[in-house]
DNA sequence: AATAAATTAAACCAGATGGTCAAATTTAAT
DNA sequence: ATTAAATTTGACCATCTGGTTTAATTTATT
């Protein structure tokens, strides 16, 4: 029955993708996952082989939701500060909603290198680093930036996005000995981030 | 015999730390842990009663490592620039030495963040802060920090350092097909994480 | 050397875990 | 309605896992 299938089969998959982002692969069990979708645990065999499968379908899943942040930046046709205020408001914004996400890619990343080898090999990422030159040719220029700071640039923007919810719990922790409040600290992170970094390209 | 006690203890310890770095606490196996000190399993349980009391053990020896680092920079008596260049240099050197630190610790806290609280409620943060402010109060007044600024500026001086470590494969996947060499970017973050830094700051 | 205490090893165990299988039930096709 | 196919279930299994136990061996004490 096609309507049941993809009912149970998209019951499977959300079950598991929240299961998984909550405990990782290895602390993650079969038959949480099935008590949590309300099914028999034989059907997870029966719609995903095993459990490896099973994790690599939500890992794709979730790694393509992260990447997919990032292409508007590529494309939108803004300045470069724009561009930088743009990007912090709408990755921050998507972190607000998915903040369990960033640790769990950079843990299972971290934990199995050559899967995601595999899943970036068809990326083009020179395409990308060439349209980026082109698109800010002048603004780089004028920021004085040169393209061998672009790694560092690039990974100072997603550090300062995804560092405050990988480190969530962490940052929780001391936060509510000092009274902030970490919601209020991630809004806040929107538009601080931004004008750091604009401050920190002025020369 | 207390020398040998010793010695298989500490043999012990250190191959759970290596273990539990690679693998984290679920992905661990105490068999595995027994191997690689070249000792019967059983001793594990004979030295430190459980997987749990010696993952603690273990967690404990870390978590206090990654925080004395944080030390310095509350006691040296520097300028806030060169406190910044100083703390830059020194922990990211740190971490080039230890560079699974962070994303064990960012996710073991994420896993259970009871156990981190109860790790750092000892410490006085609160005080901490306090030194900082009067430490700095001139150098915070004319860079126009206020000190609700004062956790986005410390948190992104942690994520400018701590977040390429704990994405480290993410990036070198990445990196690889870019040409660019994760020790050589590493390198020269001490001195673009600082100057990025200092340059958000002044206006 | 004799004795007691500490240390190590080997075998073992109960429970958990991912996965299988045969049978039953439901759905679709004739 | 009958048949075939798809779906679901419950029982079961081999293996793995953390941990225990018992006995042997080594070390320290007298």
């Amino acid at each position: 029955m096609v309507e049941r299938e993809k009912l149970t089969e998209e019951k499977i998959f959300e079950s598991a993708t929240e299961i998984f982002l909550e405990k990782g692969m290895d602390g993650a069990r079969m038959r949480d996952i099935a008590d949590h979708a309300g099914i028999n645990k034989s059907l997870l065999n029966y719609y995903y082989r095993s459990k490896d499968r099973l994790f690599n379908a939500v890992y794709e899943k979730l790694a393509g939701q992260l990447f997919d942040m990032f292409a508007p930046v590529f494309d939108e046709n803004l300045s470069l500060e724009e561009k930088i205020r743009y990007f912090f408001r709408e990755h921050i914004s998507f972190l607000q909603k998915n903040p369990r996400l960033p640790i769990f890619i950079l843990y299972e990343v971290n934990r199995n290198p050559e899967r995601f080898r595999k899943l970036i090999q068809k990326f083009d990422f020179e395409a990308l680093w060439d349209t980026l030159e082109k698109q800010h040719e002048k603004e780089l220029a004028k920021y004085n930036i040169s393209m061998e700071m672009l790694p560092q640039l690039m990974s100072s923007l997603a550090a300062l996005s995804v560092f405050p919810f990988a480190a969530r719990s962490f940052l929780e922790a001391i936060f509510t000995k000092l009274g902030i409040d970490f919601d209020d600290y991630i809004e806040e992170r929107k538009k601080f981030a931004a004008e750091f970094t604009i401050k920190a390209l002025k020369r």
